[in-house]
DNA sequence: TTACTCATGTAACAAGTTACATGATTTA
DNA sequence: TAAATCATGTAACTTGTTACATGAGTAA
């Protein structure tokens, strides 16, 4: 259909998003939104933003105001070209739909190896740290616009998903060496 | 309790497990199952295996045979240091509960401001994208040992989880909408 | 006036990418 | 013998990180 011709990382995206979508209209406020969100993985470090920023306004996807006030704030504007470049971004299928990192995933295979102690152990530890992450996204999704509290809801319903894969793992574990009472340590 | 000592990236992690647990022993063995995996994020570029296998020899997390026959083969070992690193790495509560960097969940949050043509066909063309991985994974699934299985049938159960949740926007978009027939675009 | 927040930026570094270079072995 | 595969590696580039530097405005 459109195809505005512009290629856009994941933080580019995500700068032009923040502008546009949730009218921060500063670098700092953007690296500000990026420090403090547990949705969107950048650090929001100076080093990234600013460079990034750059880019997109030599593209002409946001443009620069002139230097406001004795702090010399630079307010930011997403063009026409940017908007579309923007959408592009969040509409293409097939980076939607990419797996992406998850850390999670990655490990997933591995603590079948482990002994049958240590893997009890794990899946505890695990189940906890998220059970601890579910119950602040709960209380932190209330305060939300609605681009960002989609997010987040979202992010609660992958650690409910992991907190199911898990508990079912350690019932298939128990299951296994029920009655028997022994552990297999490597 | 225990403590390596190693702070392993998510790469050297991979690379790590790929060597102990699916019993790959050469560089190119791992780069080609990065290559070939559709769960683990690497492109599997000589660039980031080649210096990660001299940084986690440095380490001595990994010893390096003599180069064999005419190809040079160099075997690839872990050492016990480097199981240890490897074991605590992937049953570090903290980072196994992280959340990651997920391109479906950053745009979530903004197909909520398209209009509603645009809105229903982005859901439905991610829908069948995410489909149609699911058909290749389930397929693939199959030929797979142990540690792959778990991470792609996991990949499964995510994008089945997807699924779900464009089901309900698509729902609620319709609902919204339902018997009026406008279609409020920008 | 001291400290905190707003605001922008650079420097050194880490770690990934693609593309290329080299050469041995196997298979059609 | 030509092509594909096995095997290792480097070079140029991109883009992220932390840490630092600078300075204005605001609140204790």
């Amino acid at each position: 259909m459109q195809e505005s011709g512009y290629e856009l990382t994941e933080l580019e995206g995500a700068i032009l998003s923040e502008i546009y979508h949730r009218k921060r209209d500063t670098a700092f406020q953007i690296r500000r939104a990026f420090q403090v969100s547990p949705s969107l993985e950048w650090s929001g470090s100076a080093g990234a933003v600013y460079p990034a920023i750059k880019r997109l306004e030599k593209r002409e996807l946001l443009s620069l105001g002139e230097p406001e006030g004795g702090r010399k704030t630079v307010r930011l504007k997403v063009t026409p070209v940017g908007k579309a470049a923007l959408i592009d971004w969040a509409c293409d299928p097939m980076r939607a739909a990419s797996v992406g990192l998850d850390p999670f995933r990655l490990r997933s295979g591995i603590w079948g190896t482990l002994g049958r102690d240590k893997r009890l152990q794990t899946y505890h530890d695990i189940s906890a740290s998220i059970q601890e992450n579910i119950d602040f996204l709960q209380d932190y999704v209330k305060t939300l616009d609605d681009v960002e509290r989609a997010r987040v809801q979202l992010s609660i319903e992958y650690q409910n998903l992991r907190l199911r894969w898990l508990a079912l793992q350690l019932k298939s574990v128990k299951d296994s060496t029920a009655g028997r009472g022994d552990s297999a340590r490597k």
